[in-house]
DNA sequence: TCTGGGGTCCTAGGACCC
DNA sequence: TCTGGGGTCCTAGGACCC
């Protein structure tokens, strides 16, 4: 029998709308939504209450990246148009994405953390996973991280102490903001069947509307259907994976190191565009993506093997081409050239609302450069 | 005037090779 | 002159997550 982890999920409360009420403590109270694109008028001078940006005032197809538990009350959650939620909360406040300040806030609360633990899984901007001894009191070593958060950055986290991930996941829900929550396996019944299907972190929007056709909302629902029925309507893996997390089985590692994959830039128009008719504008655009997409693989000292392009249309498909280049690259110029010719092979039959490359099959500079596994220049007796 | 941007992973079909 | 199966690589699409 192997001895039980005590794996910790960590979630920053809230976090870019907390980050910026640091920035603008008049706001505390307030609901205020974070979301859309900064204008290039707009500036960090605001003082009075009633010079910041109200959500009706807003135009543009931005969505809401964040909201403060005030502006959730009034039904304004990430993911929403701010259209849509200027019609919830017309006073609400709206300020644009500042990502330079959430990584900066990120990169401070990973340090506090590691001031405690010595490696944690990386989950984005906001939230870790990282492994604590269980034989001690797992809560007390808990509450004394979200305090050193607290002291160090001014932010409340949450956080969860299960023996797996997928527990441990579910339990920094649970207490929100601010919270500490501690599940065993012995919880599962009580605490984690009732919950809706959809709270299981890999269970989407599609997977949970085919589970609910099929009658299983909850999760002890889903651990009650025989797994024949999954199989019949998922594939073998993702049947097979529905009924682990039902009964709160995951025996995940803790991954503490990761190469990156892939790279991309995109941009969503402020409206849409004619293949025809907007030609130049549309070159302008794929340019300037190639340009920043270069940028950031130089200056992470990387190249691509392959570049991909995607377009979204006016209806909302999306189409994507890839192609395997001759060689890696990391220039805007061997970027742009293999761009256009993916753009090429799509069909523009309505117009388009967004554009975006991408950069696979990453490698390191230094390696790119190194001569490749030697073929020889003839192969001799064959 | 609904619906962003940056990622990962999985599946499935066709090409190609043995 | 007709039959196959396995394996890998490449590409496209889609689900999901933060």
């Amino acid at each position: 029998v192997k001895p039980q982890r005590c794996i910790v999920h960590l979630d920053m409360d809230a976090f870019f709308a907390s980050v910026e009420l640091l920035r603008y403590p008049q706001l505390r109270g307030q609901p205020v939504v974070v979301g859309g694109r900064r204008k290039n008028s707009e500036d960090h001078t605001h003082v009075q209450l009633d010079s910041f940006t109200r959500l009706r005032d807003y135009v543009g197809r931005g969505v809401v990246t964040t909201s403060t538990y005030e502006a959730r009350a009034l039904g304004v959650f990430s993911g929403m148009g701010l259209m849509q939620s200027a019609r919830l909360a017309p006073q609400a406040i709206l300020l644009p994405s500042d990502f330079q300040a959430y990584k900066e806030y990120s990169r401070r609360f990973k340090e506090v953390v590691l001031q405690f633990v010595s490696a944690f899984e990386d989950r984005g901007i906001d939230e870790i996973y990282f492994e604590i001894e269980a034989c001690s009191d797992p809560r007390a070593f808990a509450l004394r991280i979200q305090r050193a958060i607290g002291e160090a950055c001014g932010l409340s986290c949450s956080m969860g102490l299960a023996p797996n991930k997928l527990l441990a996941k579910l339990g920094s829900e649970m207490r929100k903001p601010n919270g500490i929550t501690v599940l065993g396996y012995e919880d599962i019944e009580s605490v984690i069947w009732p919950l809706p299907v959809q709270k299981i972190n890999g269970i989407g929007p599609k997977s949970a509307k085919k589970l609910v056709a099929l009658g299983i909302e909850s999760v002890g629902d889903l651990a009650a259907v025989p797994n024949t029925l999954l199989e019949k309507h998922f594939g073998a893996r993702y049947a097979a994976w529905l009924g682990d997390v039902a009964h709160g089985r995951d025996d995940r590692a803790l991954v503490t190191e990761r190469e990156p994959k892939s790279m991309s830039r995109e941009t969503t128009f402020e409206r849409n565009f004619h293949i025809v008719r907007d030609r130049a504008e549309l070159a302008a655009q794929t340019d300037q993506l190639c340009q920043r997409l270069s940028d950031d693989l130089i200056r992470r000292g990387l190249m691509c093997r392959s570049i991909g392009v995607k377009a979204k249309f006016a209806d909302f498909t999306v189409v994507t081409r890839e192609t395997k280049l001759m060689a890696a690259t990391q220039t805007a110029r061997a970027l742009r050239k293999a761009v256009g010719e993916c753009l090429k092979r799509i069909q523009w039959h309505q117009e388009v609302r967004l554009l975006g490359v991408k950069a696979t099959g990453l490698v390191s500079d230094q390696e790119a450069t190194e001569p490749r596994a030697q073929l020889p220049l003839w192969t001799g007796l064959e």
